[in-house]
DNA sequence: TGTACATCAGTGAACGCGCGTTCACTGATGTAC
DNA sequence: TGTACATCAGTGAACGCGCGTTCACTGATGTAC
């Protein structure tokens, strides 16, 4: 039987989603521990029990996050398997799919500003998401000619700036300029136009 | 002669200074109307005969970054032209650059939170930015087989967004994961691609 | 040039607020005998 | 099964703090005569 706790049951995971709740609906800027601890029904104080603070707060729930994020990106990489191209693709579609789906997670892994180095723990985990798209992209190299070329990683870190820019320009309503384009079209022709330009797509579809 | 004030001399644009410097050193949520008006070396309630409040010192930081961004991309498109390619490509640098040399202003603008429908002002001012990319992006269309094909806003959204992504992932110490390129190298390099699949640049460069 | 007056940028004290964090405590849960 | 005890998750009161904002004021600057 799963350890049901003492008093509340399950505190700790019940923080961490009452934080997520706070961060989607106010930034990371408005996000308190105090509030959170509210929503959870207990008192701030409580909240120390399991967290260090505030902080370490946040920190665990990007690391939640990131962890949710590397395994959607293991899994839409295997469905593109075996052809480097459609897993490839699929990459850079789950990054969209995950900051729409989960997006307390995703402020708390891109927005909040807690950074990835601050335990080993954040480290591995972004790294293991990034380590997949580096993948999908090494795949994609060996199909090209063997002309030099940028490393495969460059590839990699290319759809990865082109849909973090999509999801934080068009895909918030918060910024800077709304565009009349679905983010998910944007980001599947931009993905198009580049995969044309690597030469693995025809000149045209 | 310049209206040079009465007491402090232009403590409005004092204060919009040193907005920018707590805005970049402690990013958007760090940043505080009471320390802004310490460092301009005045009371907290002086802010008030500039100002609205805190929100509207950011905003109106934001707003002078929007003309001077506008400002740079115009530059950078006349430089480029009469090529349109070139012009284009000079836009794209243009983002990554004025991330580089006003950290403050373009943290308030992108992501302090305020929104750009603020005012008619901040809004008409990042128009302006976005209008640029889209003329280099409709002329670079010009040029182009008239295939069924995007329109040419879509384009520049795609340069728009890979080159705020950059900034964001690779450009910043904080975020999510250090690469091994220069920012500058990647966008380049990611432009260069795209242009490719675009059709505008030659197969392999 | 000198005096009286109006303007208004900046003062300084005060406010209420919610924050993150601490601490001694309490009382329900689990365990030993 | 029943009793005594240990554990420790959550309490509640308290703290010091800096925040954004207000207000009546002051005193330097600019202007009229």
């Amino acid at each position: 039987m799963p350890k049901r706790g003492y008093h509340h049951g399950n505190l700790k995971e019940a923080l961490i989603e009452a934080a997520l709740v706070l961060i989607r609906e106010k930034g990371p800027t408005g996000f308190t521990l105090s509030e959170a601890a509210k929503r959870a029904g207990v008192t701030p104080a409580a909240v120390y029990r399991h967290f260090d603070g505030r902080e370490d707060l946040i920190a665990e729930a990007a690391l939640q996050g990131y962890h949710m994020f590397a395994d959607l990106m293991e899994h839409a990489y295997r469905d593109g398997q075996p052809s480097a191209l459609a897993a490839f693709e699929a990459t850079g579609r789950a990054y969209l799919a995950f900051a729409r789906v989960h997006p307390g997670h995703y402020i708390a892994m891109f927005e909040s500003g807690i950074s990835v180095n601050r335990t080993t723990e954040l480290s591995q985990a972004s790294q293991r998401a990034r380590s997949v798209m580096d993948r999908a992209a090494h795949e994609l190299c060996h199909n090209m000619p063997e002309d030099r070329r940028p490393p495969a990683s460059m590839f990699s870190a290319h759809i990865w700036a082109m849909s973090h820019g999509v999801v934080e320009l068009f895909a918030r309503n918060s910024a800077g300029a709304q565009s009349p384009f679905a983010p998910e079209d944007l980001l599947e022709t931009g993905i198009g136009v580049y995969l044309r330009g690597l030469g693995v797509l025809p000149p045209d579809g």
